[in-house]
DNA sequence: TATACTAGCTAAAACGTTTCAATTGAAACG
DNA sequence: CGTTTCAATTGAAACGTTTTAGCTAGTATA
């Protein structure tokens, strides 16, 4: 780490550039670019020679530079199209995120973060880093079905991966989990119950939607025909698990087991059922989906369906590096599945 | 949102640089690039042909180019010398990401996030966003006492704001928290009891030190003196809160109240004690820290000191701001202040 | 009419790299 | 000895901007 930085006359350390290095070294900037980068047609005694100078300079290439030239920056950028307060205050996006980044660092790549400015404006997430060239490629988290910036990525040559499956589009590389089985499975859990009710994510999103049909063909396997009173459409907030659940236990004929298509809006509808005074569990079942560190320390914990949030992640960095590499990924659509986590919520297990 | 973009020989769409749109107006890039920043010194006809070809071209500058020549990369960093593991498993830095986040896209800066590969390389989060000038500053969160990293910092000319206070140093901009009087307020509270334990935060952290400070300050103004078998060093995970109470537990003479330095250890304290079949709140009163939403959802609910988490990263994102534009901020360190929240698990309120 | 000023624009340098064709000098070859 | 081959290095272009000094032509001033 020695760094005999000189100071510019305004007492600023100045960073030894690339001109710096060759100045020193007595060779020309094209040497010691080709020598820092291992190039076999550099002498080794040069190598050696110009990396004792450079580091002794402490000398560091310019990201900036360096990108403009070889036009990679050596950045992925994360676009979240929702706010940062949305974004942030759910634990599935953490996960996700800890597993993009887990990624991109073993991989020497910076993390760009992209959320909106507000939940309308999804937009200028996508424009703030796709337009300007700073990132090589691009992950996309949890767009709307009809988001239209979706084609403009397309369009723009620059490679991207889903997170989530996007419809009708095979060409797509993505990531995603199998809400509709996980659903299925979920509401299957539920059996012996007629009145099965159901809050389901945003409509406007394939999780939302997916985990829907799941809720319905469990109902149908089962001879049950779906009945619109006991659906209720969420946003994957707690407050709108409460207002649904409310909303059922207001009706005529109550629903009597509940599949939530998250856990916070599962919590939500927990709250609703005690301030009711109904029990939880054997009383009342209720399923939810996630698998968040909520669901195990709530009371009563939480039956749900795990999705392995952080490899999807993981596996959607992965992808979009090999991507960026100019690879054929082995497979451009990746489903991974759920696992339900029998807890006690759904008046099973002991807990 | 016109875009008339052409294509390259290889049938890849082709962005339009300066050049393309000072052609097509007819005038210098010179021109261009003063044309679209709305100098004065450009005619307004011209301003108006300018900007007219450069949106039907789908001209964007090119945040790369432009960072070269103007030395502002528009970006700041965020750094958690932490691994992403680590980063993304605690509630309190999602809360913190989320304010900074918030706050740089109202400046249209990036939010470029750096951690580290794993717990013993804390360096190279710092190295690969400072070293290549890849961003205009930098935030640093939750830094060692004692990282070495943090000397570079100061040195690098960057522009820095610490998240949590550094001490021993009034001239490093900073954002913190009271630490120690939230402890001494959360342990002043469990008046009457004469044993009570603390689990901390890891020692070599200032929030961990000044919450073991302001615990062991609380016990002295009551007259007691600390014992250090009542003290134990976690490491914030749930997993060391359990260590710890379980330690207590077996001693012989146990305490009778607890103050855990965040929620997680709090959570895992309290699963300790069910275990041993103690119950929490007026038979065994436990406070946290932090009112992370775990405090608020389990049984019996926790009392526990709040701190503004999501506030702290919007004014270090604020003040780092003002500190890149080359205003001298209206003060360097800021210390907000705590509150304590009290529901159950300290055994006064119903819940 | 000469001079000064102004508005509007241009040319060119600079930012820090990478890359590649061209050059050099020496060694190997016939 | 002339030619080829090769290893090592160089020079210059290119990436896409911003910025500033300077140029031009027209207008106002004396």
């Amino acid at each position: 780490m020695a760094a005999s930085d000189s100071k510019s006359k305004d007492g600023k350390p100045v960073r030894a550039n690339i001109h710096d290095v060759a100045r020193q070294a007595g060779v020309s900037i094209g040497t010691v670019s080709l020598a820092l980068s291992d190039n076999a047609a550099v002498a080794d005694s040069t190598k050696e020679r110009v990396k004792q100078i450079a580091s002794s300079l402490g000398y560091r290439p310019s990201a900036v530079g360096r990108a403009l030239r070889s036009r990679r920056t050596h950045a992925a950028g994360l676009v979240v199209p929702h706010s940062s307060q949305h974004v942030f205050s759910h634990l599935y996006f953490m996960h996700v995120l800890s597993g993009v980044s887990e990624v991109l660092s073993a991989h020497n790549m910076t993390l760009v973060l992209s959320t909106a400015p507000d939940e309308a404006d999804e937009d200028s997430a996508y424009t703030k880093i796709l337009d300007s060239q700073q990132v090589d490629g691009i992950i996309l988290a949890s767009a709307s079905v009809n988001d239209k910036n979706v084609a403009r990525l397309q369009l723009s040559s620059h490679p991207f991966v889903f997170i989530g499956r996007f419809p009708n589009d095979p060409g797509v590389p993505s990531v995603g989990v199998d809400d509709r089985g996980g659903a299925y499975g979920a509401v299957s859990h539920l059996h012996g119950h007629r009145r099965i009710a159901h809050i389901s994510g945003p409509m406007g999103h394939l999780s939302g939607i997916e985990r829907h049909d799941g809720y319905e063909s469990a109902l149908r396997e089962a001879g049950i025909e779906p009945q619109p009173q006991y659906c209720y459409e969420g946003d994957y907030s707690e407050e709108t698990g409460r207002a649904g659940m409310e909303r059922f236990l207001a009706l005529a004929e109550p629903p009597t087991a509940l599949f939530a298509a998250n856990d916070e809006m599962a919590l939500g509808a927990i709250s609703a059922l005690v301030s009711a005074g109904i029990a939880t569990g054997i009383g009342f079942p209720v399923v939810g989906f996630d698998d968040v560190v909520l669901a195990r320390v709530i009371t009563p914990a939480l039956t749900t369906v795990r999705q392995p949030m952080r490899r999807l992640g993981a596996l959607a960095a992965e992808l979009l590096m090999t991507l960026i590499s100019g690879q054929t990924p082995s497979q451009l659509q990746t489903e991974l599945s759920t696992e339900l986590v029998v807890r006690s919520s759904c008046g099973c297990a002991a807990g």
